[in-house]
DNA sequence: ATAAATAAAGATTTAAAACTCTTTTTATTG
DNA sequence: CAATAAAAAGAGTTTTAAATCTTTATTTAT
């Protein structure tokens, strides 16, 4: 049995891009939060509020594994809220200014992810592992994004219809 | 407490890059499958032979484990292997010529990977979430460098003192 | 033929992430 | 003030990846 193939590479748009080979790269919690983040900017203002059920059933989430995350964000001031009757999470004035790496930190910040993809101690680019600059291409462009959007931008494109939350 | 904070593109450089928020991406099965292979491209060729007990000492990976892995590798023609004394694994012809991607298929490929980043069933560029069009092009980057690399590249890299497999 | 060295195979354990369940606290409303 | 609705907190379970341990099969050398 031989794994050898020659392919190319709009073979591979094919093949792995909607069945999704790649990738995980951040936890499932990072996923929850910034989309229960960026709907909570969009349904919690103007006085209304996202009752923990709504959220939950609007993303297509586990119900308390999504109240522990929003517990957390609203610790780390990425939204409010407010117990009891009509209680719910809220957007504060910051919540459209957050920064989604700031999420990040919150979610998977703890985690000490490697620093070398594939594995290997000393990482740097003076001492680097096989496939170190094509990872360090992949991981700043991913920090560049997640370092200048905000929940607000990410609102903005869901409000206008450009990119969606759930389904 | 808040999370806001404005903050550079440099910036992130300094804070994220060294430490390392970013990323598992892979198994670490992968990583360990991968730097297995290219040693034995480099050190199991014109007769001589790699030793479960060589490589994980090599590459600083756990013995049992790598042996595992390097068992898979041989199932799938990766490189060779024999039993009894003076045994081990070797590279065979088409070892150089291995992709990367192919190894990657053997180690990660069973596992479902999320489509999408965040977790959103339906993903594809015409129903983005609102971070799709960053990560594919961060994923896109990195199917386009593990199918156009071989095991046989990467090893000509290490055996240039180019890139390291360990320390 | 026997012993030794080695990979292969299988079973088990550990650790971490993902998810669920239960109880407590806080706020609102009648 | 009592009942209720909601988030917060904490404990517990499940699942998966990662690592370890044990046994078996194969090859070589003596
Ligand atoms: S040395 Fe491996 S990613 Fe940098
Ligand atoms: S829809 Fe989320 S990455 Fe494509």
């Amino acid at each position: 049995m031989s794994a050898v193939s020659s392919r190319t590479d709009s073979d591979h748009r094919m093949e792995y891009c909607g069945r999704a080979y790649l990738c995980r790269m951040f936890s499932k919690a990072f996923g929850y939060a910034l989309r229960a983040a960026v709907y909570v900017a969009i349904h919690g203002k103007d006085g209304k509020k996202v009752s923990l059920q709504e959220a939950s059933d609007a993303l297509g989430v586990p119900h308390h594994f999504l109240g522990k995350i929003m517990q957390d964000l609203v610790k780390h001031g990425i939204f409010d809220s407010i117990k009891g009757p009509n209680g719910g999470f809220y957007a504060n004035s910051g919540t459209p200014q957050m920064f989604l790496i700031d999420i990040l930190k919150i979610t998977d910040g703890n985690l000490v992810f490697d620093q070398c993809a594939l594995g290997i101690r000393r990482c740097n680019a003076a001492h680097p592992c096989p496939l170190h600059h094509d990872f360090a291409n992949c991981r700043d462009g991913m920090i560049q994004a997640l370092t200048v959007k905000t929940v607000g931008i990410l609102a903005e494109d869901v409000e206008s219809g450009m990119s969606f939350l759930a389904r």
